[in-house]
DNA sequence: CAGCGGGATTGAAACCATTCATGGAGGAAC
DNA sequence: GTTCCTCCATGAATGGTTTCAATCCCGCTG
């Protein structure tokens, strides 16, 4: 049951259609669709309009990107879109690319070298005009893109690719603060739960760790390491809790990690921040309406995601500009200890 | 600094190059990239391979595109990526689709017509294959998929739209059954937390929460609307809280609602479930996780994204395959009562 | 040996939009 | 009246792929 209208074209309408409908020629029809440098005549302008409306044309953008050479469209490459730090950046690239008139292809590694080089091909195939890469398992894929001529962003990825350009934020900065943190409450064995580094560079979040303890001059704490998730926190933290050398406060590399971690804890029956602190990395709303809420270094996604689309698409798009970072900010709430609560 | 290939191809290169390099026409090219029907000597194959290595040729999506009419994609159109339910949606959908060999373009309405609009035009221009919709504000505008002859489905809509397959839960369904455990726990009022209603119909839920209630012989509970978010949910719980007729039980129609009330409930200093007791609807990770555990409504996400994408490019694909229901299942934790746990 | 069948290969049309070079008409200036 | 210029509009080429219809070549049969 199609809709009844008023003139119901047979099959798809194309711009020929419109031409002959309007009188005219396709190549007037193609000025008229996308205002271009040449003039059209009011008069002519107005029945070529007419035309469209009444045949209900629509471009073929199959056949735009074939003739311009670009699909108006980007990748994104993330390990999964349900964490919640990616799910959040996959909206704000889209955003960011929908205001360009771009719209955005979707891809989840989850984790997994082959997927990532599977995805990566996919979208160099389909000619995107921009590949923004939050997952980065196995860099030799990149040539791929680079072979194809299609800009690349890295993002928040440590030892930075050659010929690529990068955003992302001071890892180690965000980290130490927020360790530096922990130290000003008094604290001086503080625990690491962090991601299984598959880099051969140590992550940058270990690093702040580590510096702000050597600053301090305290001894590293024992570090546990495991999946980003809530589950892999959930263990972390039970390790934690069970190390020969209890940390009195943790710091966590996710706020997802932070979660699962607040859990084996409560389960514990052990208090936070009252017995044992929890600091973390992302800046996720979760972390806001965890119990107690999670103190936790804030990542400016909205501004990353705007940065790394913009500069496949702006003005001087794909010219590898180097590499941009982005100021993060400890958000302190209850538990790190600043506020006292009940738990 | 490109990496050193054997053989740097300047430009793209296209079938043709391969096929001059290889010594035969375009045509075989065209065959053994897509290993049609029609047979190849399996020597000129091996020739035809070895100069789509040598020269990394990459065939042309959009060429492609344009020729067969389909451009390989399906497009997601989903209130907001950074809503854990939906995030979990569009990566199940991705994977459904990736699977395929199709990509999927997500596109966040941001609850505002306009921008659903935009993107149901966008996605019609672009050719998608098709089109899931888990976002319909304004019905109206699906006629621009439907001329364009795109399949959609529509996920958890209430009031089918005519000529629309769908594939969704038995909302109504799923939420009795969440507040007839509430009742068998002894409560006999029980609050209701709903989001702002769009449709011209109830919400199922709603409907579920009114059926349980009048077959157990209550009065309906208090009901505060307001936003699918925390915020939301955490606003709704204070308003719950100061009712004049406080509930003992508090029916959240989405896990993200329930945390919010959660956090409300919190600071109160009232104990979750000692005084209320608190179910809600979705079965997100993220209420295992929360404090108490949430008891919550599965949906089983996976299943129905796997079916929406079936439903568009399985064997039968777009034939308004009718309304599939899904079941839900209760996942029982503490926030219920179920198991005594301090707060 | 002629004829035939069939498998392998080819040439060219078609898909739809963009854009350059060209053409024509009309007005203005001399 | 002629020339020149401006302004619009057009025809045709182009982009990379798929696929039909046609061709070619080889071996087999009668």
């Amino acid at each position: 049951m199609t809709t009844p209208t008023v003139q119901a074209p047979r099959g798809p309408v194309t711009r020929k259609d419109v031409a002959r409908y309007a009188g005219v020629s396709t190549a007037v029809v193609s000025y008229v669709v996308n205002g271009g440098p040449k003039k059209v005549a009011p008069a002519t302008e107005a029945k070529v309009q007419d035309a469209i409306r009444v045949l209900g044309y629509r471009p073929n953008a199959a056949a735009r990107a074939l003739k311009l050479g670009s699909s108006e469209t980007i990748g994104l490459v993330i390990p999964d879109n349900s964490n919640p730090f990616f799910s959040l950046l996959s909206h704000a690239v889209e955003d960011a690319a929908a205001e360009c008139g771009y719209a955005l292809v979707l891809t989840n590694s989850d984790g997994s070298v082959a997927k990532e080089r599977r995805h990566i091909r996919n979208l160099a195939a389909r000619q995107v005009d921009g590949v923004v890469l939050a997952s980065v398992l196995f860099e030799p894929d990149l040539v791929e893109l680079d072979d194809a001529d299609i800009p690349a962003v890295l993002l928040n990825h440590g030892d930075a690719a050659p010929g690529f350009s990068s955003v992302g934020v001071d890892l180690a900065a965000g980290a130490r603060i927020a360790v530096e943190h922990l130290i000003g409450h008094g604290h001086t064995n503080i625990g690491l739960a962090m991601g299984t580094n598959t880099a051969n560079d140590l992550d940058g979040r270990e690093k702040g760790w580590l510096q702000a303890l050597s600053d301090a001059g305290l001894l590293e704490g024992p570090i546990v390491r495991g999946p980003f998730s809530r589950a892999g926190g959930y263990a972390a933290g039970q390790r934690l809790l069970a190390s020969a050398n209890r940390p009195t406060a943790i710091f966590a590399s996710s706020d997802m990690q932070a979660i699962g971690i607040l859990r084996a804890i409560h389960e514990a029956g052990v208090s936070v921040p009252g017995d044992i602190a929890v600091a973390s990395f992302d800046g996720s709303v979760e972390a806001e309406y965890s119990w107690p809420a999670l103190t936790t270094v804030e990542q400016p996604v909205k501004a990353m995601a705007e940065a790394a689309v913009s500069a496949l698409i702006g003005a001087d798009r794909g010219k590898s500009a180097g590499h941009q970072l982005f100021p993060t900010k400890l958000l302190v709430r209850q538990s790190c200890g600043c506020t006292r609560t009940v738990t």
